[in-house]
DNA sequence: AACTCCTACAACCGCAGAGTT
DNA sequence: TAACTCTGCGGTTGTAGGAGT
């Protein structure tokens, strides 16, 4: 595809979001959709590249996305999982509604295999818990043991893990659709959807991005049930060329204003008056 | 109080695959 | 079919904050 050449790259920054960047990329997906992340950050005003603001939307500002604690049941959940399909944190992902790959990733690495890895050695007194990237129970079991450092047998810690292979699991869903974590523009929250109702509504509504916006640069008919969700008016806004600047909208600066009410608190935007 | 160590998680990087021309 | 862009994925790194000494 022969895109413009429109690629010169400013000083891209990196590091942590600030609340400011965060409000501007949560006013322009909200009032334009996603249509293109490598072009948005310029249209939007974000010295970010579009990888970035991705992850940061994906990760983090999508309303869906569940933040804290993980339940006993959705630890349950990704240990099998884990089991079945090793780090496919994606496929994982998709049966934790709210849940990303990357706090998946993250819960795993920093806290799942060590509680796995323990729970190992309680069953099995004889196996040595050496091999483990887990800092803590090397030195509980090894004072020489540098954390810093950690051995790194991967194909001990996955034997480990393979003897957890878990056989009073709670039920698995089969992966039906590439759903993950869709919007429910209807505003309930993932959190009150069961796993059915979920793969149901996927079945139905066949996006695979939680942001339709997006599909309209690319001819896609909506569906009657995602017209249905929406301003007939957003529908009809052109999403490619925001001609003026978003923040003129008064409908961005209401979310600004909200926003900023909140710091950092983004579930202003589940209230109705911001709901497409 | 000051320092070091450790944990948890946000963010980055490189790569692969899909889509478009 | 080649060339190019965009997106998504998995691995890795950076760092803030808490715990321990």
């Amino acid at each position: 595809m022969v895109r413009s050449g429109k690629q010169e790259k400013l000083a891209v920054k990196k590091g942590p979001w600030s609340s400011d960047e965060d409000r501007k990329l949560i006013a322009y997906i909200k009032k334009y959709g996603i249509w293109n992340w490598n072009q948005m950050p310029e249209f939007a005003g974000l010295s970010r590249s579009g990888k970035s603001c991705r992850l940061r939307w994906v990760n983090y500002l999508r309303p869906d996305v569940k933040l804290g604690n993980f339940t006993e049941e959705e630890d349950q959940t990704i240990i099998n999982m884990h089991a079945n399909l090793g780090s496919r944190w994606s496929a994982i992902a998709k049966q934790l509604p709210g849940r990303t790959d990357n706090q998946i990733k993250n819960h795993w690495h920093t806290r799942l295999k060590k509680r796995l890895l323990v729970k190992t050695s309680v069953a099995n007194p004889g196996a040595k818990s050496q091999g483990t990237d887990d800092g803590k129970s090397i030195q509980e079991n090894s004072p020489a043991g540098n954390a810093k450092e950690p051995a790194t047998d991967t194909s001990e810690v996955s034997k480990l893990e393979g003897l957890l292979h878990v056989e009073n699991s709670i039920n698995i869903p089969p992966i039906l659709s590439p759903s993950c974590g869709h919007w429910d523009f209807r505003g309930s929250t993932q959190e009150n959807t069961s796993s059915t109702e979920i793969i149901e509504d996927s079945d139905q509504i066949f996006w695979t991005q939680p942001f339709l916006m997006g599909n309209l640069s690319m001819d896609s008919q909506p569906s009657a049930y995602i017209q249905s969700q929406f301003d007939p008016l957003i529908w009809s806004q052109e999403p490619l060329s925001p001609s003026s600047s978003f923040l003129d909208s008064g409908y961005c600066d209401s979310i600004l204003f909200n926003y900023s009410e909140k710091d950092d608190d983004v579930s202003f935007l589940e209230r109705p008056e911001f709901q497409f």
